[in-house]
DNA sequence: CTGTTAGCGCGTTCAA
DNA sequence: TTGAACGCGCTAACAG
């Protein structure tokens, strides 16, 4: 390998065509006001040299990159991954590029600093619009377009999207309640977000309805990781009068009580019952199957593309707060009550 | 939030701070030589603006940006998640930023395309260096330097990262011939890495060693997806002969064959072996815990950024190929073969 | 210690 | 249809 330690430029291009710069850049934009030998010679040389423009240079000048930024917290979560799926695959049809930063690895004071750093960063010329997920940070300074992903409570009214979360969470507890489960444990997600308060809200509404009292005993917080919900769950599982059932924020936190679970000697679904959210891919592959919330995070992520696009064209948003239908999807990980 | 249309630019802040664009930009590289007086002044009004300078004209100009790109095949492996958390945490402590960037979801034609493309995209100017996982594509086009983990056979020698793969796979074989197994299906991985060919190697040494022939029968092409691998099992288990062992060559292929022997009521280990490979976090949880070979994926992603920083600063390489250790992983996915 | 000047590589006027 | 000149936002060289 070859390491060129100088880029070849737009200039190199024009000599080597016996053209002006200007020309190789029409070239380049597919001006039509390029002759057709001119534009064929420019195009071969191009190949030849192996050109590239320089996405720095471009931006800067004509203040549009066509590519898109993404945010994202973490790397090591399921969620992120299909999220970056559904981003990855709307983009394609678009005519884009993505680049992607990660926040995560650091501590949590920190990751906020990171977050905006970086919306600064990727807005300084090389991204026309960006997503962030599941921010930690409350505000952001731009001058390009932003959306989120399921917000934090704090933040001011970016367009951002988020799933029926209340409401899926409400479906799965009278799931459960239909199941005859009347202790039913609840491991919360990160609640600075948007999404882990509202499933929250869907956890007592559910109880409620049922006509079952609140037991803030029963209540673990969560912050969306296997690790933490490990623990909780232990905790539940250890309790006097243990729950019956548990419900976790989001699938990753019900593969932490399966743990806990296996740990204590309990058979999923015999002696307890549980229930996730999110629907990634690994929850149909968990054993037992993992009854679960679908809140369709790839097309989420489809979403936001479609949001952050109309942005960038300076189209009008139909709404700012996008909603993502969520669904029930039951598997083999909960059984009725067992009375003995 | 206000968005701000027009982003505010270094002149301003100059401007703002009744000093020249030059003295601002001492302060922002954090120059000794400016007055403390100055220097303060120019902090505050930076701060009240929020100014954040534009890495596309930064790089243009001074010819490196502090960011290292990564390009991953796809975002829906575990193995790309765990490199990307190793690259991550590396990252963090070297002052550096990381862009990623995903040549996944399309079709495998584009792939290639894609990944230089990209190369080439962050190579213009807003990137000192760039680290290639698993690619497809065989060759690029880069003034800048490029560090592949697990590289393509077809590849030039840049430099790259790859772990004792064969050893590997013969730690596993020796491990099943050593229960008892002769029968031992084999799931390749995706066949153009380097990685894959020493893995299959593995295989076929460990069954020599053993004195056992090769059964190309035995052997199902994969690609290091569950999709493939569940195919590849369900073939293998449906041989009239069947294996009592498969060992797969990553652990989403081992996932695989669970799943084809869940379908097939075959119970893991007492009726079939199973071995994987790369130890992500998934295979601890699997059920029964899997079997496999321990590649120290996040140390990989760690030791590339090591590479591409030296080569970034111009220190030689140790190794223009590092080898990363394998260990075998024994959990609870083998037994002994039964003689019935 | 600070300001002035000259580009980095590119797209976009404006003339020719 | 093409080329020359200018400026995007920034840093580095050179003056002062």
């Amino acid at each position: 390998m070859k390491r060129n330690r100088k880029a070849i430029t737009i200039q190199d291009v024009a000599k080597a065509a016996g053209v002006s710069v200007s020309t190789v850049s029409r070239v380049l934009n597919n001006k039509d006001d390029v002759a057709f030998d001119t534009y064929k010679k420019v195009k071969q040389v191009i190949d030849e040299l192996r050109y590239s423009s320089s996405l720095a240079a471009r931006g800067m000048r004509s203040h549009h990159t066509n590519v898109i930024g993404l945010i994202m917290p973490d790397v090591a979560s399921s969620f992120c991954h299909v999220i970056m799926r559904g981003v990855n695959r709307a983009i394609s049809k678009l005519d884009k590029d993505l680049l992607i930063y990660t926040s995560g690895g650091g501590q949590k004071e920190n990751i906020a600093l990171h977050e905006q750093s970086y919306v600064a960063l990727l807005n300084g010329g090389i991204t026309d619009g960006i997503i962030v997920v599941t921010p930690t940070a409350t505000n952001f300074v731009t001058h390009a377009p932003v959306v989120i992903v399921d917000p934090n409570n704090e933040s001011p009214d970016y367009p951002s999207i988020c799933a029926t979360n209340r409401e899926g969470a409400l479906a799965a507890m009278n799931y459960l309640t239909g199941l005859g489960h009347r202790r039913i444990g609840y491991i919360t997600g990160r609640m600075e977000l948007v999404s882990a308060n509202q499933r929250l809200q869907g956890y007592k509404d559910g109880l409620t309805a049922a006509g079952i009292p609140i037991d803030e005993e029963l209540i673990g917080i969560g912050d969306y990781s296997v690790e933490r919900a490990y623990q909780c769950a232990r905790k539940l599982l250890s309790l006097p009068d243990r729950p019956t059932a548990i419900f976790a924020a989001n699938d990753m936190s019900a593969l932490g009580v399966y743990q806990a679970a296996k740990e204590a000697g309990l058979i999923i679904p015999r002696d307890l019952s549980v229930v996730g959210f999110d629907n990634l891919n690994d929850s149909a592959l968990m054993v037992p199957a993992l009854t679960t919330v679908d809140q369709f995070v790839e097309e989420i992520g489809t979403i936001a593309i479609e949001m952050i696009n109309k942005l960038i064209n300076d189209e009008k948003l139909k709404c700012k707060q996008h909603i993502v239908q969520t669904q029930l999807v039951v598997r083999d990980s909960c059984s009725p009550v067992q009375h003995n």
